[in-house]
DNA sequence: TTCGATGCAAAGAATTTGCACGCCA
DNA sequence: TGGCGTGCAAATTCTTTGCATCGAA
């Protein structure tokens, strides 16, 4: 079962870190381990409370360095959703691949995904003046606890 | 030529500032005619250089109180494009709905827009748990000139 | 004249950086 | 053991707020 887990992130990002020739770190290690449990993206913050509460306390600058590692590796994708902080989510190949959807009362994200987008995206990427590497779609509106006030 | 302006945005928003009974202030003035002669966002930062220059120095302050009000009354979009600042744009009615690729290296801002997507997101909107409002869609990567390197 | 609009300066919040110490390879 | 990883605290950067003044109605 080990070996079929939903997609491994965490396995993944673990090995891509170790060939880069560094050191491992706990904080590091902590960190993977509650991003790969985690299918939606994370603000810093959140980030820093959880593991706080979970296994192991991690300085916030810490937090924010290994993401940017993260991110640099491409194993992260930092996303820009609501208004404000930023949040992070692992890069999972294959079926993970998702967008958010943000109520503006309340702050909750919702992921979502659909062929029909993704499609349109690929296409529109190869006419574009840019090397399109990633996309980022997020739909505003109010969730419907909101909507009913 | 005055009566067939692109779309009137300035105007527009003159309007609904006014009705909704407040005073003038040249420094509103000032900004929604930046904002009406721009295509595509601009961040709080380049505003005031651009005022500064322009006509008529604005305190940031004031910048950021009236994209604030101009945002609630629907008449500018807060953009999260790029990794860090917000951006500003006028909501303008018809032809002029867009979208931004951005440069990961150099921060360039490039808009773009495309039926099929809108459609994709037209149709998507109908079948998710939020009532949507507004999309933000952005396509990261390296720009001609910086995906030479 | 009155009340909102604006400028200036200080406060806040998220993120980054500097430095010393601890731990992994 | 040497150097990267981490924690702590200070510094930055963008944004917001408080307050006194200016200007439009």
């Amino acid at each position: 079962m080990s070996a079929r887990t939903p997609d491994g992130w965490g396995a993944h990002a673990q090995q891509v870190l170790a060939q880069s020739g560094r050191h491992s770190g706990k904080a590091r290690k902590a960190l993977v381990a509650l991003l790969d449990g985690q299918s939606c993206a994370l603000s810093a913050i959140e980030i820093e409370d959880m593991l706080r509460e979970g296994s192991r306390p991690v300085a916030r600058a810490s937090i924010y360095r290994i993401l940017d590692e993260l991110e640099r590796l491409r194993l992260v994708q930092k996303v820009q959703v609501g208004q404000d902080m930023a949040r992070y989510e692992p890069i999972r190949t294959g079926d993970g691949h998702h967008h958010h959807l943000v109520c503006d009362s309340c702050g909750t994200v919702i992921p979502f995904s659909d062929r029909e987008l993704e499609s349109a995206i690929r296409k529109l990427s190869r006419r574009v003046p840019i090397e399109v590497a990633e996309h980022e779609i997020v739909l505003h509106g109010a969730c419907e606890t909101c909507a009913e006030t």
